[in-house]
Parts: structure tokens; C-alpha cells; sequence
DNA sequence: ACTCAATACTTCGTGATATGATGTATTACG
DNA sequence: CGTAATACATCATATCACGAAGTATTGAGT
């Protein structure tokens, strides 16, 4: 997919993965891959950022003698994802405008 | 509207615009604007771009005693939209995800 | 005559960001 | 005993939208 159309998508994908249930890094990029091919570093920074914007929180705990970074949803992401919803009115209607003027062929 | 999200939908709404009939700077602006809202800066970046991906041409012409920059949209522009409509599959299988996961609340 | 909005295009610097490359370390499997 | 899978981190790079600032003309209002 086109990396730029992938940007609006990504936030939101990462905070989707998370929402219903604490998630950690290697497992939100495998709930994603099926809808959206994602690396590591960029998930990884998008956490990073997420966590700054106060959209997560983070907790490090043990698991099988290894640690793992779990993720867990704020109310900020919470509405994050509200945001998104609202603004894909919009995206819908640019959609319409592209896909419109086909019928003037 | 959330700059990550437009990312991905300006090229195709300038191709868009001139998909019909060759149109110039100022004219794409305010046809887009009411779906989009889009800097002078922003659109002459992306028609410099658009220029050197031969996505479109342009010619210079005389109109009013002031010179405008007619642009008109080549072969490749066209794919270009076509793959967009495409790609919109897999936008909206995510935005499916997105939307899905409140049916478990 | 003067002013200001509208028309029309250009250039520059900045900040945000996705990603490949690379690295570290452990567990599980055959 | 080696290889894949698990798990996370960091850095350099390239792309890109945008505000700011500028140039120049036309036209309408007063």
C-alpha cells in the first residue's frame, strides 16, 4: 500500500490493536499484518510517540524468562479513535469527489 | 482534518482536478477546498511533483495580461488514480478493523 | 487617485515521520 | 547444535505538508 495513504492509518491501527486488551510489540504487529504490512522499527516508534502523546501507558513485566513491554489504552487514545471516526466522514466525501468524476466520461 | 490522514489523499485530488479538463494553480485550489483544505505552498509542492513523476504536463499561456501555468494530466496520472481506487480495498477492510472492535463493548 | 482584496505563482526552512539496517538477547524446535 | 521465532531498541535517511515571506498584476470600491 501507499506509504502515504498508510500514515493516516497507522496511529489508529496500533491503538485499535490495544483497545479492547493490553497488548505488547510483537503481538500488535501480528494482529495488524493481516490489514496493513507494518516493521518493527516503525511500530516501535509509533509506540514511542503514542506513549509521549499520553495515548498509552506502558507496564514491563516477565514472561517465559523474558520481558515483555505490555501497552494499555488510554482515555486519550480512546478518543483518538473517536477523532478518527468523525474525520472519516470527511475522507469518505474526498473519496466521492475522486471517484465522481468518472462519470462524466 | 489530521495531516497523517491527508497525506494520502492530496495527489489524487489534484489529479483529480485536472482529470477532466487542464486547469492552473489558483483554480485547483479553490475546486479542492471544499473537500480539502490545502496552502498555496502545499499545492505547488505537489504539482512540482506530480510534474517530475510525468504524472502530468503543463504549458504556459497569456490570460488577462497574467500568465498562468496550465497543467494537464498525462497516462501515469491516470493509472495513478485508478491504483488509488484500488488501494481503497484495503483501506476500507481497515477502517472495518477499526470499526469492528466496538461490537465488543 | 488610492487602497485593498483577489488572482497567480515561487522559494525556503522546519518539523514530523515511516522505514531499512543493524544490534542484542532469549526460547523453542528438529 | 543450529536455526527460526520471539522481543525490543537505535540510528540515519528520505519524503513531505506547511507557514512565512515575497513578487506582480487586475479590478472593485470610495
Amino acid at each position: 500500500m501507499d506509504i502515504q495513504l498508510k500514515r493516516g492509518l497507522l496511529d489508529v491501527c496500533v491503538l485499535t490493536a490495544i483497545k479492547n486488551e493490553e497488548s505488547y510489540g510483537y503481538k500488535i504487529i501480528k494482529d495488524i499484518r493481516p490489514y496493513l504490512e507494518m516493521s518493527e522499527s516503525t511500530l516501535y516508534t509509533i509506540l514511542k510517540r503514542l506513549e509521549n502523546a499520553n495515548m498509552l501507558t506502558v507496564r514491563t513485566a516477565e514472561h517465559g524468562g523474558r520481558l515483555r513491554k505490555y501497552y494499555k489504552i488510554t482515555k486519550a487514545g480512546l478518543g483518538r479513535i473517536e477523532d478518527f471516526k468523525d474525520e472519516w466522514r470527511e475522507v469518505m466525501a474526498i473519496y466521492q469527489f475522486v471517484m465522481k468524476e468518472d462519470l462524466n466520461k
